[in-house]
DNA sequence: ATTGTGGCCTGCCCGC
DNA sequence: TGCGGGCAGGCCACAA
């Protein structure tokens, strides 16, 4: 579930938590680890104290006087933060809330901050290397989206969905933001010229802060005609429903050209 | 190098 | 009611 947006909440949420030490790390799942030993990463992280948060794209980052601890929602992953699971609204499923999804826990001097995801597919990294990352989409350029298309021959829905380009957004706020600016998806990334590349920055850094006041990026107005045979709430017609970049895709082929 | 594909995991929903 | 198939808002390794 987590974009930008949700990612955002969550690191103002886990502000709660600076200038706590972590005394144990009860819970470790060694599948979003991207190899390293869970008993090493949690050795390395116990004793450190919280200094403060910050985020790229989708990662959430502890600051500590020890490691910057990096953590990834993947697309069910939310953040509770001293028993508290905020965004409920935005549940996976709409309902399902269980302790045995706890896959991360980090236990503090005095409360725990813990990951509860259900299809691990989320992750904890410690010193995520951040320069690989894209500029965040939530204030984004016309400038920087200039560079992130440049001459690329990617279909403009992957390339803004590259992480290593452009951080932060992610299927359903893609759909989005191309809906409402009028751009097929599928066409080729370069095939944009200047002006519509700063017309398209102007509607991402909108759209994001638009959903943003909404409450996430379920909110849009593409959001509930994400199924088949439903028509664009804008003129009509019936939206397309196709995989583009792997990612379910819906747009309407009458007005997004 | 860039781009596209498949797979990782688990839970849920739909149709039979 | 039970079961199988398909699907899911992310990300990575790998192939072409």
């Amino acid at each position: 579930m987590p974009e930008l947006i949700e990612v955002e909440v969550y690191r103002q949420h886990a502000e709660a938590v600076v200038g706590r030490t972590i005394v144990d790390v009860p819970r470790i799942d060694e599948l979003g680890l991207r190899g390293e030993d869970p008993h090493d990463v949690a050795e390395d992280m116990i004793g450190a104290t919280v200094t403060g948060t910050n985020r790229r794209g989708k990662l959430l980052m502890l600051l500590t006087d020890g490691p910057v601890i990096g953590l990834r929602f993947g697309m069910t992953g939310r953040l509770i933060v001293d028993g508290d699971a905020h965004i409920d609204a935005l549940i996976y499923g709409g309902k399902g809330n269980k302790d045995v999804w706890d896959r991360y826990v980090i236990a503090f001097d005095h409360g725990d901050l813990r990951i509860r995801d259900p299809r691990r597919l989320g992750g904890l990294e410690l010193d995520p290397d951040v320069s690989r990352l894209g500029p965040d989409a939530a204030t984004i350029s016309g400038e920087q989206l200039d560079v992130v298309i440049g001459s690329s021959t990617a279909r403009l829905k992957s390339r803004l969905m590259d992480q290593y380009r452009l951080a932060g957004l992610g299927n359903l706020l893609v759909d989005e933001i191309l809906w409402r600016i009028g751009l097929d998806p599928a066409r080729e990334a370069r095939s944009l010229d200047t002006a519509q590349r700063h017309a398209l920055a102007d509607e991402i850094v909108a759209t994001v802060a638009d959903m943003t006041e909404r409450g996430g990026s379920h909110t849009g107005d593409l959001q509930e005609f994400r199924f088949d045979g439903a028509l664009c709430p804008r003129d009509g017609t019936p939206l397309a429903r196709r995989s583009i970049g792997g990612r379910t895709t819906y747009s309407c082929p009458r007005h997004q050209l």
